[in-house]
DNA sequence: TATTGTTATACTCTATAACTATA
DNA sequence: TATAGTTATAGAGTATAACAATA
């Protein structure tokens, strides 16, 4: 039996893409009135509950560049959500960290969070999600030893 | 034994756009020649190999609003990849379709989306690959906002 | 009045590259 | 010279809302 066109063109990118823009978006609408993106979230979850990473850390870990970690930091700090931490050993580098408040959202963020995933993948069984999860991370740690990082 | 912080906020949609970012980003670069970007090609897929859809139908299986479709279709109009066509039965409908130019690019940009699959996905077994674009059609099935091809 | 699509506007995300300060 | 971070600039993606034409 012939394969047709949209079966030819049937990659897991275009799948994972049109997953993960639906969660995202649908989580966004959701921390929308917290003031926070969802960005934002990832990077206050990486310093969740007590960390103090530098900018270039922080770049490594969410994929982005480091001018992009800053642009995002400015948002967060001006939101009063992160702080700088100047570096007294070397005056280049710096850490960033929860403020009190950036921290008191964390937990509210991981709620709403926990309500989003209840919404879009309750449809699936425990074990299912938990080979979904399974997959996701292994491609994410295969990734880590073989990507090629941003400048 | 209580859970630890990282552990409270492991959620499938960080993991899942952290995947998503870095295959859709990857493959971006690799289309990047072609003078595509990566949600023309999934635009460009729904009309392969010779579909005419209107753009409300784009919009509900890209899961974008009408504008976000009219700005996307200019930008690959100016490009010639695809055509406006009007519907004689009613005036205020209108049909898209791919041009020739743009038909002969979608195998060229399914082949390097072959080969980012690839990249990212081949430390998965077969049955492996099978399990997760089976999840994520199954999610995206579920919520019902994208018309899934039958193999 | 309702629907299809366009336009105007705005903001987030992300990148590249030049720049500053420090090492 | 190399490194950490910032700034300037740009462009893509997406949303909302007002609008025009048609039904």
């Amino acid at each position: 039996m012939p394969k047709d066109a949209a079966e030819l063109y049937d990659h897991m990118g275009y799948w994972l893409r049109q997953v993960s823009n639906q969660v995202s978006g649908s989580f966004a609408q959701k921390i929308e009135n917290l003031d926070v993106s969802v960005p934002e979230w990832a990077f206050m979850r990486l310093l969740y509950p007590a960390a103090r990473k530098p900018p270039s850390q922080i770049a490594t870990e969410l994929s982005l560049t480091r001018g992009g970690v800053t642009k995002l930091a400015d948002r967060m700090i001006a939101k009063g959500n992160i702080a700088r931490e100047d570096n007294p050993e070397d005056g280049r580098a710096q850490m960033l960290k929860l403020t009190s408040k950036g921290a008191a959202l964390v937990p509210k963020l991981a709620a709403l969070a926990d309500k989003n995933e209840l919404e879009f993948f309750s449809h699936l069984s425990a074990r299912e999600k938990e080979q979904l999860m399974a997959l996701l991370k292994k491609t994410v740690t295969t990734l880590g030893t073989t990507a090629v990082p941003l400048s």
